[in-house]
DNA sequence: ATCATTTCTGGACATTTGTCTAGTATCCTC
DNA sequence: GAGGATACTAGACAAATGTCCAGAAATGAT
């Protein structure tokens, strides 16, 4: 991030590094979110729970952004869970040391502006997508454009991020190839 | 929001409030959108057209935040349109401005973060929704939570907002009433 | 290696949603 | 208030997607 000296510890010593075995909840649904962090390794569930079935929402991978935004930003109960589909690690920062590092220092205040912008553009392309294109043509695009995701994450997963069933992933997949 | 005397001219000086007749462009596909603001009258429509059809993705009414995110936020090209159905007023500010704000003015730059965040939260829970929920839960929801839009929007473009058909539209109130 | 568990695929059928179209209602303009 | 445009509804049918289920494939534990 170009942090440096005094700063750079002020901003390694608000995060902290936490592990977690597979399925261990990270944010659970009704509690508040009192963290939000960065994935360094290991895959994290999204879900809600709708007629007693689990709906997975989004999948986080290593390198990317993981909270339950909405509880953790109005520091209310959660409306998701998030929970790890294997083991991994997670650098977490609570909101009070966030505030705290963006208060103190401009740099970093520019930084999590910068953050936010960019997950606006990522979680406002992907609500464009589940408004105009099919299942099929979501799943065509993310072939296309994130084909990692389709190696490491389980097709059921995919499947509820993309807003469709597995059997009908399924199909879509024998249709495609 | 709370800013007074310089600062308060200062951010007034960085907005342009400009009128649209019915049915204008204020930000068209393929142009970078230099501007985002707040409506202060009017409808605006957001659409993409896809095999030659009109696909609204969202409307503006008053007193909501109005631009392309991504083009603004990334000074590309925009991937959308966004029209005026109605006449109205848009209170407008440049990249540059608001930038310029946001470094000069501390409290200007909280309440940039604040804004950005409860963005996020809106678009998130509507992602969400799109996954999770049926064109006729979104409908309910929608009438539940915010009845003023119904009034409003024309349902052809609700219809489109909620990522179903006018025809299915349609067919969701004659059961629901 | 074997067994048990989980994940993926696909058939058969049901439901939801879309397409096409036309009729009716509403709104706007003169 | 007549005429034309626009918006809303709805029938008939088609296509997309979901549900239920069972077998195959992959994975994990012992």
């Amino acid at each position: 991030m170009g942090f440096e000296g005094a700063d750079l510890e002020k901003i390694l010593d608000a995060f902290v590094s936490i592990e977690f075995k597979k399925n261990e909840f990270v944010v659970e649904e009704g509690k508040i979110a009192k963290y939000i962090g960065f994935v360094e390794s290991g895959m994290f569930q999204y879900y809600v729970m709708l007629d007693g079935e689990e709906r997975t929402t989004y999948i986080n991978i290593e390198n990317t952004f993981l909270g339950s935004l909405l509880s953790f930003v109005t520091q209310k109960p959660s409306l998701e869970n998030i929970r790890s589909l294997t083991d991994g690690k997670i650098s977490l920062i609570s909101r009070t040391n966030l505030k705290r590092l963006v208060e103190e220092l401009p740099l970093f205040k520019d930084f999590y502006i910068t953050l936010l912008e960019q997950t606006i553009c990522g979680i406002d392309a992907t609500r464009h997508d589940l408004i105009v294109l099919s299942g099929e043509a979501r799943y065509a695009k993310m072939l296309r454009e994130e084909p990692h995701l389709l190696q490491q994450i389980p097709l059921q997963y995919l499947a509820s991020m993309l807003g469709v069933t597995p059997r009908h992933l399924s199909r879509i997949r024998s249709q495609i190839r």
